[in-house]
DNA sequence: ATTGCACACGTTATAGCATAACGCAATTGA
DNA sequence: TCAATTGCGTTATGCTATAACGTGTGCAAT
């Protein structure tokens, strides 16, 4: 997926997300757009309904959140499953990609004839910092 | 986790999880609980908090949704990650291990020094039937 | 027996996440 | 020009989850 120009309201959300230190939920985005004009929620909904179709944004399903992608221009979204490190104490994000998994998930599936649209790999726990 | 007796409440919360056809929402459950006296999602959330404590019943972080085990019994839980497959189209969900992906995963979080408590592996797609 | 504690339970209220449905404006392309 | 598409704003609503309070019961330590 190629990312076209994107719109005021889309680049006001991915900015925001950029920006953060880790993910945000979509009404803590709401809120920071405030001063930009935002007042409903379904204006962030729809920005990251497309940023997400563009790959540059991804949702963090167990948390309900969203991150921008840690990667952009890497080819691996498109061939790959991406999965992610969520610290529970710090909120630090750490996207990866393990080939392997992919592979070992995706011969499972082939074996059920599963057609898959849509992976979620995702591990909470404590980074190394904040396990210390 | 060995599973303790479960209470009324608890029972009542399984019982209507095993016999589903598939994953369903806490307040799902309400629903089907309130001829046996359910009133208030309180009384739900707090059974299924336990039955995940227990193991006996898996929560699908991506649909908001809980299930029965699939593998009562199976030690696999205890020292592997549960994955599963779910059906965008009829509901049904496949419940899975794979040791290789396990592996993979914590190599990489041993890595990072990163401390797991918690790793979600879901796939939505179609099943077999549905994708035909 | 009395006290203290842990735990399940019931209820009300509230917080947090997401979408439906309407209408308007700008853009595009036939 | 006309139709189709897309983005946008607004209001209302629905779905998911927890806070906070109080009750009752069983059980162990004193
Ligand atoms: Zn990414
Ligand atoms: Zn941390
Ligand atoms: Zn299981
Ligand atoms: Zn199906």
């Amino acid at each position: 997926m190629t990312t076209p120009q994107l719109t005021k309201n889309q680049s006001l959300v991915f900015d925001v997300l950029e920006k953060a230190e880790g993910p945000l939920s979509a009404y803590t985005i709401l809120d920071k757009l405030r001063d930009h004009g935002f007042r409903a929620p379904l204006q962030v909904y729809r920005a990251l309904e497309k940023l997400l179709e563009y790959g540059v944004v991804h949702r963090l399903e167990s948390i309900n959140s969203f991150v921008a992608c840690a990667h952009p221009g890497d080819d691996c979204h498109s061939h790959g499953i991406v999965a992610f490190a969520i610290c529970e104490s710090c909120g630090q994000v750490m996207e990866f990609h393990d080939h392997e998994v992919d592979h070992r998930l995706m011969e499972w599936v082939r074996g059920q004839k599963f057609k898959p649209e849509k992976t979620t790999i995702e591990i909470r726990g404590l980074c190394e910092a904040c396990a210390a």
